[in-house]
DNA sequence: GTGAAAGCGCTAACAT
DNA sequence: ATGTTAGCGCTTTCAC
């Protein structure tokens, strides 16, 4: 049985304090100065033992500030996506900014479902990870003056501000890596439904043209989430192709080929297949067989796309628009064999 | 440059639909029996032609009910923890409620901080993971009125309700497994700032005591995020106390350990060393060496802890407690050596 | 079936 | 340095 206090108001701290709500809201706004030494204490003292905490609702309501930010992850279960969600959430905790989180689950509709719910809840911004926005998602957004930023997403509408990596240069790294080791049959693992993963194929591939080498060897992924589906395909490269090595386009999916072609085609890694994924998520140093990966930096694409969508904020998002690129990097483990 | 339209009321659509504010909240909120037919068209019309949606923010403030739970993760980042979060996610999204995410660290200071923010923020209910709650807290809790749920954490406290598997019994079900593989000195690796993990271990260290092995073997994080800091512990263990067999109180940690053991010590798992974990998180069965673990339902449990927060928000909280508990499951894989 | 009026809890002009 | 007043956008009596 829970005893239910009465809501206790702005108008009642006031009237305890025997002074106005005005002089009230100064003191909880910070404007002290405008108020007497005397008086502040009063209030304080009275705000203190009635334990009151202002309705943010209300406040919200009158200012038109929610000091709520939306974050759309695609899969928060991924650990990529877990990750920079970390990063936005510590920032939001130092901002005072409170984060609405959702699930897209890599769907396009869904995550249309949910920023119609994030922009009627008045959030101040938007992060989004979630595949390509169509036009109509971003004129929805902008017509509500809603600023938002891509997080390892790009687009080639010149408004559009994001943060990511340099998907085409950490695919060049890939191709770069296996041939230096001698690779020559080499494949690719990815799902065009993700441009940042089309992106890493390009780079890859051009990589490989450039020098000679076969680039049309590839496996796609139909839903993002069903590594299995292309099993077969891999099975089929590896017998028909001759293929030694696997770029797949990102640690997700890598992980769980190498889980495959350990488990169901009894091959070794590296001896029999060479593996590198992306994104250095926390789980590819532990794998069956640590993964050599192209690592981009989520924590701090999370921590300074929050930063740079505060800006936007502050700015009434007019003026420049925000394009950051970090350089991925490619981090050496166990899973490429030298050829001789 | 951004193209501000005049905010979009109620009062506006009344306007433009020839009737008044009250009749358009009918509408919106699907008393259309008291709306004549032809009346409820044009409105819906209007509704439509001027792409609004109503001001949560104002409702709220109106109803007191913001449609908002919180979820306080004590890492987002921990796959048991986002796959939990993921099954929250996806039930707020049926029930049409919006969860707001923060990271604790697994810190109770920062965890009270978070409180205060949630409860200002008038959510309808919360959804705790951080450690133990202590009495404040719950008072806190309680004076705001605000049903909580604790999900893989127990606690003395008659009145709190908990989703959470039988820590006891799966501690005891990691020692049985241990000594029918013929293992004989075993030690635990936890810590003990984590209640759901203290539970483990006695129901590990009661199995091995009732069948007469010395259960004292044990290493304790300092932080439950600094496993490294048992490191030495385990070198010793194994060195002094000829341990075969650790069962660690987390994937988290089992993972960590496995990868030291194999990188440091030169040891192989489970050849010369065997290994339990926790939890069975997603990334276990792609370890290094597949973790042979005790299974917990984390999706099921985040939706069930929705669903039953739900009714104690409908309820009023009143009423009897919710008090959920899964039954574990071990979960066979490779990381256990047969004695002989 | 429909509308007028009040009010949720707060802040922001505008006095004084 | 403080108070009066109006109003944010909605829902909810209550009256017709």
């Amino acid at each position: 049985m829970i005893i239910m206090s009465k809501n206790i108001t702005i108008g009642e701290i006031a009237r305890l304090a025997g002074v106005s709500k005005t002089t009230v809201s100064r003191v909880l706004s910070g404007k002290t100065n405008l108020v007497k030494d005397e008086t502040l204490e009063i209030i304080l003292k009275v705000i203190k033992e009635q334990n009151y905490k202002p309705s943010i609702i209300a406040r919200s309501l009158r200012t038109k500030k929610t000091k709520l930010i939306g974050l759309i992850l695609a899969d928060i279960e991924n650990p990529f996506y877990s990750r920079v969600a970390k990063g936005v959430l510590d920032e939001a905790e130092n901002l005072n900014y409170t984060v609405i989180i959702s699930n897209s689950n890599y769907s396009i509709t869904l995550e249309k479902k949910l920023l119609e719910t994030f922009i009627n809840r008045q959030v101040e911004g938007l992060l989004l990870t979630t595949m390509n926005l169509d036009e109509s998602m971003v004129q929805t957004l902008q017509r509500a003056g809603i600023p938002f930023i891509l997080i390892d997403i790009k687009t080639g509408m010149e408004s559009v501000n994001y943060v990511t990596n340099d998907n085409y240069y950490g695919g060049k790294l890939a191709a770069e890596y296996f041939m230096q080791k001698g690779h020559k049959n080499i494949g690719y693992l990815g799902c065009e439904k993700l441009n940042s993963l089309e992106e890493r194929k390009l780079g890859f591939k051009k990589a490989l043209q450039q020098n000679g080498i076969n680039h049309e060897y590839e496996a796609r992924l139909k839903e993002i989430t069903n590594v299995s589906g292309i099993f077969n395909d891999i099975k089929a490269l590896i017998r028909d192709k001759k293929i030694t090595a696997f770029f797949a386009g990102n640690d997700y999916i890598a992980i769980q080929v190498l889980n495959f072609v350990t488990n169901e085609l009894k091959l070794k890694v590296p001896e029999d297949l060479s593996l590198i994924g992306y994104d250095n998520i926390s789980i590819s140093a532990a794998a069956r067989v640590p993964l050599t990966t192209i690592m981009q930096p989520k924590y701090s694409m999370g921590k300074i796309a929050l930063e740079q969508l505060m800006q936007l904020i502050k700015n009434n998002h007019i003026g420049g628009t925000t394009k950051i690129v970090f350089k991925p990097e490619l981090i050496e483990r166990d899973s490429v064999k030298k050829l001789n």
